[in-house]
DNA sequence: ATGAAAGCGCTAACAC
DNA sequence: GTGTTAGCGCTTTCAT
C-alpha cells in the first residue's frame, strides 16, 4: 500500500480510502491511485487489515471425517451460510481423536477465527472456556459440549430409534438386533438407549447377544468391519438369533448390507433377507434391493442451523446456551418391512 | 502479551521468548512468565505472527462441490497432507460458476495463504497470473489451469474412456451411447473424446443421436436430471437405439440407475438392462443388482499428488510447471458385461 | 539473560 | 479532499 501510495503521490492512507471505496477522494486522485493498483499489481493484505480492525471473517468447521457423506454434506450446508455472510471456512477432520480435535480448535482459536462450529470427538470441552468466555461463539454439532456452556444443534437420536424399532415391532418383529457404533459416541449411545426403550415399551426383552456395538478409538470403524462378518453369523444364525437388524449409522448399515450380499455370495444363492432399518439416510437406499428403510436425518439442516445459530452470535445474539433439536423422520423403502419367518 | 509481560514484570520480547521456546531465558523467569500466561488465559495471536513472519501456516482448497463424494474424497487427502505439514485448511465450493472461483481464489490470495489447490470452474486462470508472479504456489487438480503455468494433477480422462468403450466393445456391442456432463468441463470434454476415439479405432462409426450431454452452467445437474428420463428413453427405445451405455461421471451414473430403476417400476417388471459402464467409482456400485462395472479414478490419490506437490514447491522446489497423470482402473462388476440382446 | 526500538500492512482518529 | 500519527500483536535486530 505504501508501494502505491509512492507511485500515485499520494498518502498511504488515500490509498486506503480508495482500496475501500470510502467517500471523500476526488476523481482524479482515484485514478491515479487506481493506476498504480493495477500496474503493482497491488491487492489488500485482509490478514492486516483483520489484525487491525479485529474481525476475520474467517469461522472454523471441525468434524469427524469430511469424506463421509454424512459430514460432507453438514460442510456443504454450513459453507453456504459462511458464504452468504462473507465469511471464509476452515475446515478440518478430527477422525473421533480428542487430542486432534484439541489441537485443531486450539489452532483455529489462535487464528482468531470469528467462530467455531465444532463436531466433537473429546469428551470434555473444558479446554474451550477461556475462549468461550473471551467471547468466541462455538457451537456444536450432531453432539453436546461435555463441561462447557455453549450452543448445541442435535438430531433425535432417541426418537428416530425409537421409530425404527416401533416400525420394527409393528412389522411383527419381537427379536430384533441392534448393530452400532462405540457407545462412547453421544449419537451412538442415545441410540442404543432409544432401542431400549422402545423394546422395553412394547413389553418386549432385549437379549444382551443381540446388541453387537463397535469398540473405541479412531480406526475402531475398520476393526468392526472386520469383526462384523461373525457377529452378524450370531445375529442371524446364532442359538439367540434375530428376524430383524437396526444399525445405527450409514456406515455401519453400508458395512451390513455388504455383509449380506458376501454371504449371498458365498451361498450362491439370495439368502432370506432379515428386515433391516438403519439411522442415516444414504444415496444408494433406493437402488439397493431391497430398498433400505430408514431413520433419515437432516444433515444439510444439521449443518445449516448450526451455522445461522454461530451468525446471530456474532451479529450480537445473548441469550443463553441453547440446544436445538432436529426430528428425524422414517423413510419407508422395503427393507424395514420385511415379515419375519413364518 | 503486552498484558502478560506487565504481569510477570518482564519485557514483551521475553513473554515471546517464553512463548516461542526460544533458549536464553533463565528458569525463574521461564516460571513466572509461564504463570501470568496461565492466569490470564493468554494464547498467542497467530495471525498477528503472521503478518509479521510473512507465512501463513494455510493453504486453500477449492472444488466443485465438497458434497459430493468425488471432491470430499479428495479434500479429505488434502487435509492429511496439509495436517502433516502443520498447515490449517481453507475449503469452498465453486458450484461450476467462474466468478465463484475468481471471488474466492482472490480472497484467499487476500489472506496470503501459502498456496492454492484449484479444481477449476472458470474457463480462463488469467486473473491469477499477478499472485503466481508473486511467488504464491498453485496447484491445479482434476483439470487444467487456462492461460497460466503452473502445476496440475489429473486422471486419464481419454484413457479412461477408452478402455470403457474397449470393454463394451469386447463384450459385443456396437452401438453405444454416450451419456455425459457439459463438454464445456474439461474432464467431460475429454471422457467424449476417449470415447470417440475408441469407437473410431474399431472403425465402429457413432450416431449423434447416441450422445447425451449435459447444459452448461451451474445448475445443469438438476436440469440434466429432469431431462434424463426422455434423453433414456430415445437412447433406449428410440429408433437410433443403443445396447450400451457408457455414463461420464459418478453423479450421471447414479441418475442413469435411478431412472433405469424407475422404468423397472413403471413397467412392473425388471426390464432387460443396457450394458453399462461408468466413470468414477462410488461406494455402492457393488451392492446394487448389477454390479456396476466403472474407470476408477483415484480421487484421494488426486488430492496427495497435488498438496505434496503444492508442498514441494513451498518447500523451494523451482521446477517448470509439470502437469502429473494419473492412471485410471476398470473394476468389472457385471453390469459391463451383459452381452446385447442376441 | 534481558530489553528497547522498529516495523509487518493495515485502519481509526484526528488534523489541516 | 487529503495527510499525519498511533497502534492492532507480534518478531527482528541490535543493545546492554
Amino acid at each position: 500500500m505504501n508501494d502505491v501510495a509512492a507511485r500515485a503521490q499520494v498518502s498511504l492512507k488515500t490509498v486506503s480510502r480508495v482500496v475501500n471505496g470510502d467517500a471523500g477522494v476526488v476523481e482524479g486522485t482515484r485514478r491515479r491511485v487506481l493506476d498504480a493498483i493495477s500496474q503493482l499489481g497491488f491487492r489488500r493484505n485482509d490478514s492486516a487489515r483483520q489484525l487491525r480492525i479485529g474481525r476475520a471473517a474467517e469461522i472454523g468447521l471441525l468434524v469427524e471425517d469430511v469424506g463421509d457423506p454424512f459430514y460432507s454434506t453438514v460442510t456443504r450446508a454450513v459453507e453456504r451460510v459462511a458464504a452468504a455472510n462473507d465469511c471464509l471456512l476452515f475446515t478440518g477432520s478430527c477422525d473421533d481423536d480428542p487430542e486432534r480435535e484439541r489441537k485443531l480448535a486450539l489452532a483455529l482459536c489462535a487464528r482468531r477465527v470469528d467462530g467455531l462450529l465444532i463436531v466433537p470427538a473429546s469428551a470434555d470441552h473444558a479446554y474451550l472456556a477461556s475462549e468461550l468466555d473471551s467471547g468466541l461463539p462455538v457451537v456444536f454439532i450432531d453432539r453436546p459440549p461435555v463441561n462447557l456452556d455453549t450452543d448445541a444443534v442435535l438430531a433425535d437420536n432417541v426418537g428416530g430409534a425409537r421409530s425404527a424399532v416401533a416400525h420394527l415391532i409393528a412389522a411383527g418383529h419381537r427379536r430384533i438386533g441392534f448393530v452400532g457404533d462405540d457407545p462412547d459416541i453421544y449419537t451412538a449411545r442415545r441410540r442404543l438407549l432409544g432401542f431400549r426403550q422402545e423394546m422395553a415399551a412394547h413389553g418386549l426383552d432385549v437379549d444382551e447377544a443381540w446388541i453387537a456395538v463397535g469398540e473405541p478409538g479412531a480406526g475402531r470403524l475398520r476393526r468392526h468391519a472386520e469383526r462384523l462378518r461373525d457377529k452378524l453369523e450370531q445375529l442371524l444364525d446364532g442359538p439367540a438369533a434375530v428376524t430383524a437388524l437396526f444399525t445405527g449409522n450409514n456406515r455401519i448399515t453400508t458395512q451390513v448390507l455388504r455383509e449380506l450380499a458376501l454371504r449371498d455370495a458365498d451361498a450362491g444363492a439370495v439368502l432370506p433377507r432379515p428386515a433391516l432399518v438403519g439411522f442415516d439416510d444414504f444415496e444408494f437406499a433406493d437402488l439397493v434391493t431391497p430398498g433400505v428403510t430408514v431413520v433419515a436425518q437432516d444433515p444439510a439442516a444439521l449443518g445449516r442451523t448450526a451455522a445461522a445459530l454461530l451468525f446471530e452470535r456474532l451479529a450480537g445474539l445473548t441469550e443463553p446456551a441453547r440446544q436445538v433439536v432436529l426430528p428425524t423422520r422414517l423413510v419407508v423403502r422395503g427393507s424395514g418391512e420385511l415379515p419375519p419367518p413364518a
